[in-house]
This record gives C-alpha cells, structure tokens and sequence, in this order.
DNA sequence: CGTTATATTGATAGATATCAATACGGGTGG
DNA sequence: CCACCCGTATTGATATCTATCAATATAACG
C-alpha cells in the first residue's frame, strides 16, 4: 500500500510518474481505474462536481477558464504523468475544463486513496511553487522569451519521457499558445518567424524542430 | 479535535480563520504555539528547512522570492487569516521568503497536525486557484486595472476582518506594489495620480482613501 | 536640520496590441 | 483527382501602453 507514497516521497523531487509506474501490476494498481478521452473531448468541466483527480498516461491535454463572458482562456498544458484537477478539491467542483488534445488515457485517482494521500500535500505544494514560477516567467519577461520557454519546456518534457527533444507536433493553435502565455496570436506567429530566422528552430505549422539548443536556452531569458 | 477542520469544512467555501477563531481557549487551540515576528523580521527564508505552515493572527507579511541574481520579487500580501509556508512542502524547503511588515504574530501549524490535516488539501487547492486568478489578473489587464483591483482586493480583506472598507494604511512601497504586480514603480504612481485625479481615491503617500468605490470596481475591469 | 530613501512628474523609446489584408492547408464534395 | 472553402497562419501598418531615463519633490530618519 506505501509502494506509491514511499516511491515517490524518497529524494529531493517527488515523482508521480514514477511511483504510478511500479503500480502496474501490483494489487493496488489494479484498483485504480483508468479512463479513455478522445481527442476533443473533456476529461471534466469547469463547475462540474469534483470527483478525483487523474495522471495522464498517454495523450496531453489543455486546461482552460472561462469567464464570466464565457471566453476561453488557456492555464494548462498536460503530458504524460502530469496530474490534473487538484484545484476542484476547494470548493469541490472543478475550476477548469481539460480537454484532450488527442486520444488520451488517465489513471483515476479517488481523492480518499490510502497510498496516495500522504503524498497529495507535497504533489500541491509543488502545483503552487509551478504556477508561481509561470506567473513570474509570463510578468517580466518579453514575448520572446516566453514563446522561446514554452517551446524549451516542451522539448524537455518530451525528452524526459523518451522522445525526440529536437522536434515535435504542436497540439495548440497559435490562439492557444497566445492565451497560455499572455500574447496575442499574431505575436506568436511573429516570434515563431523571428526564431525561425534566426536559425533557432523551424517551424512548419504546427510541427517544430529545434535547430539550436544553446540559442533557445539564450533567448528563454530576454527580459521584456 | 475536529473542531478546526469541521467548522471550516462546512459550507462551500472554507473558512480557516473561523475555524482558528473557534480553537481559542479550547484544549486543541493550547496546544498549537504561538510565534511574535518584529517588524522587518523573516517568518521563515527561502531555502530554510520546512517545518510548518503558519496562520497569521495579526499584523502583515509579503512574500518574496529571490532569483539567481538575488533579485527579490514580491510574490504575496497576507494578512490576518491567510496561511503561509504552503509553498515548503514540496521539496521540505521554503520556496519563499515571508517577512512581516509590521510587527505581527502567527499560530504555528506543525504539518502533521491531525485537526488540521483533512483541511490542507482544501487549503492548498483554493491557494492553487487563487494563484491562477492572480496570473490571469495580471497578464490580460492593464496598469490601472491591475492597480485598482489590488486596492479592492485589500479593502475587500480589511472589510471581511472588521476594519473600515475605505481606508486603509498601505504597508508596502511603491516599487514593491510594482514588484507584486508586474509593474514600475514609476508606473504605479502613476496610476495613482491618475485615479486621484478621477476623484476615485486619495493617496498621500501610503495612506489610501477610496473616495468611489463603484468607480473603483469599474476601474478594475479594464482590459490591457 | 541635514541626509537618504521614497515618490512624483516629464520626455522619450520600445514593445505588443490592434486593425487589415493576404496566404496557407486540410478536408469536403464535385 | 481536382476545385473550392473555411479555419488557421503569416505579414504589414499603425496605435497604445508601459518601460526607461532623468529631474525634482517629498517624506522618513538620525
């Protein structure tokens, strides 16, 4: 019953995924349900009744807000092993929308789970520390460098998980894209074709490549 | 002992400070200790070892984070009945750095405390909300916009806690104020010669007066 | 009362939003 | 298989806002 909460408790850094990964197989992952959401989908919405929250397993997803006006504003975007809906324990209805961006899978993970409740604290905590860190990113720096962050974040995250951290799909639009990082689309697209000529990356539509590391990593800290 | 963590579990928004109000006297409430913290003095630093959270009782703190440079960036304004330190759970170390601007006072939550514990995810999901809402305050909106709902958002917690709605003693520097909000300091200034001038507040110095309050919320929704 | 930090105010530059037009691309139906 | 269409992306011209640089004024403090 400790498998998950003591793997992921050791070391600095906690990891979920990887304490979901020695789940498999044993008696309290067979427990755990698992949940298909195809592309378009919503995995919950925001205002709906709180149920659990959820790993990603395979897929990725966006979250959004919608305000009063009902316009749509991107806060998230998940890959494999992030956890989702830990802001609807509040008030105990969801305060986003996630919707896959693809066919997509999710460990559901009940609120009340014996292995999984020690580490619940720790795994928000670290939420808090994150948004904290994308709102200090997103405030004082340029349009560059927060397009040049976002691309750098994906590839990293591609990487750690065993795919190429030179190119990958794009799975938001420019509009997307904009509204997660505080731009406005034309911005964006403008960025994308000064990176592109500066030999930093190409980017076709939605399919980008990384063609200098070093450089996206200098441009990732221009300040306003 | 579940005193804390039912009163303030009912209803559908949770309410730490009345839970807190009702644990004086009672044999659950002695336990917990009591911490004063001078005027200028650190709660706790970024980078110190974890080993509580904190509910401030009275007086105010700001919440900073120093980036590699050593640059400090106001992150947070508490005051009586918010909770501090959540961000040190993650990795058992302060993200932040919480020091009180005025001489203040603290209960000491030992993060295990067994009335507290059912509430902290709660807790830690509706600081993971407001963290979001903060970002999106900050990102679409413009100088005016910003500024004004900050002095909202206080007179709004100054009311909630018995003082007067329409006035109040700004703790924190012009350059802070901007440090919080993603502005200059020039720029905050500015904005409140701006709004004096509109006849919605009066600002000598520190001391805030909100003259309009529906002029004041109007103020607050002025996008970019 | 002087000294230093903080705040206000002005002039200018730089960045992003906005408005507008054109180009591309994926999918559908002919 | 091609032509057409609609959503998406790119690109350009201009407006608006905030940052920056700089000077002065005010307040806090010893």
């Amino acid at each position: 019953m400790h498998d998950l909460a003591c793997a992921s408790l050791q070391g600095d850094d906690l990891c979920l995924p990887c304490g979901l990964a020695r789940l498999a197989g044993t008696p309290e992952g067979a427990r755990l349900s698992q949940r298909r959401v195809p592309r378009g989908e919503p995995l919950y919405r925001q205002g709906s009744a709180y149920g659990a929250i959820y790993a990603v397993r395979a897929g990725s997803f966006k979250s959004t807000v919608h305000d009063e006006d009902g316009l749509e504003q991107v806060t998230g975007f998940h890959v494999d092993g992030d956890i989702l809906g830990l802001d609807g324990m509040a008030r105990l209805r969801h305060a986003s929308t996630a919707v896959a961006l693809e066919d997509a899978e999710v460990l559901v993970l009940p609120s009340c789970d014996a292995g999984l409740d020690p580490l619940l604290p720790r795994l928000m905590s670290r939420e808090l520390v994150r948004q904290r860190e994308r709102l200090q990113l997103l405030m004082g720096r340029s349009a560059e460098a927060r397009v040049a962050t976002f691309v750098q974040d994906i590839t990293q995250r591609m990487h750690a998980r065993g795919y190429s951290p030179r190119e990958f799909h794009l799975r938001l639009s420019r509009g997307e894209i904009g509204s997660y990082l505080g731009l406005k689309l034309e911005t964006v697209s403008r960025v994308f074709g000064r990176l592109q000529r500066q030999r930093v990356l190409r980017a076709e539509g939605r399919h980008v490549r990384v063609l200098d590391p070093a450089a996206l990593a200098a441009a990732c800290g221009a300040s306003a």
